[in-house]
DNA sequence: TTTACTGTTAGGAC
DNA sequence: TGTCCTAACAGTAA
């Protein structure tokens, strides 16, 4: 379930626990057409190599080898990561494996096979080569002015946008504008300069305290929207009751009540 | 059996 | 030239 939160818990886990392992092999799981992966050579550059680091960018995840290529990972709509002990049993899916020496192995999954695996050479011309805009985590006050506060569509449209504001998906992009009070289908530039500075705050808040819970939703506070996705919800911030809507295609949980347009 | 889905992208409309 | 919107991708689960 991977937008920037459950991509950092991601990388986490690769960070804890395959790291400074020498990779015995790399191998393709069962029924993996259709699905994109490197190739049988690419792959076999990284056995006998290790990870020494593991870095994000927005929902793309980076394992990377010293002085070496990088394994870029992307969990589409409904990959994960486990780092699995040898004595443990792979679950269903498993779609590549990057076993290391003693056993221990790196499972990615993915059911939907919507998910992405690239080999690169670097992280930076990548980020660039696929339009990414600035990780939501860390942009700028400013630039997170320009590029969300100067679009003329809908807001949630904006916040969904990996080429202006990477890491943001669905969930959190209603989450943010359900606590900062903001409509999804308010323009983005009728919104004054300090609802935007408002909207960007609570997106980081929203993101930090996600990544802080490792995206475990049932540690989230009880009054978020995550508890309420359902048409005729209470809201948990005013009385009002939990609308739904489609903006830009997306389903769109809010609150008509004290969330506001322009 | 039908429907929806937490992401991305190509192609067409404005 | 942008910018925005929709449909499509593939498979599962409710």
């Amino acid at each position: 379930m991977p937008e920037l939160p459950e991509v950092e818990a991601a990388r986490r886990r690769i960070e804890r626990g395959a790291l400074n392992r020498t990779i015995e092999a790399v191998t393709y799981g069962d029924d993996i057409t259709h699905m994109d992966l490197p190739d049988r050579a690419a792959l076999d550059r990284f056995t006998g190599t290790q990870f020494s680091t593991a870095t994000r960018h927005g929902k793309f995840i980076f394992a990377g080898t010293q002085g070496g290529p990088w394994m870029m990972i992307h969990l589409g709509m409904a990959g994960s990561i486990r780092v699995m002990d040898a004595d443990e049993v792979d679950a269903d899916y498993i779609r590549l494996t990057v076993a290391f020496e003693g056993g221990t192995r790196l499972t990615f999954r993915d059911p939907r096979k919507f998910g992405e695996i690239v080999v690169v050479e670097g992280v930076e011309d990548y980020v660039a080569e696929r339009g990414l805009g600035p990780d939501a985590l860390t942009i700028g006050d400013n630039a997170f002015a320009d590029v969300i506060g100067g679009t003329r569509g809908a807001v949630k449209s904006a916040l969904l946008a990996q080429s202006k504001l990477a890491g943001v998906g669905n969930l959190w992009a209603d989450e943010s504008l359900y606590r900062a009070g903001i409509l999804p289908d308010a323009r983005a530039c009728d919104l004054d300069a300090g609802r935007i500075g408002q909207l960007h705050g609570v997106v980081g808040d929203t993101l930090k305290a996600v990544v802080d819970t490792d995206a475990v939703y049932s540690k989230l506070p009880a009054d978020w929207l995550i508890h309420r996705r359902d048409e005729g919800a209470d809201c948990g911030i005013c009385d009002g009751a939990i609308g739904k809507t489609k903006v830009g295609g997306r389903t769109s949980y809010f609150c008509p009540d004290h969330q506001t347009g322009g």
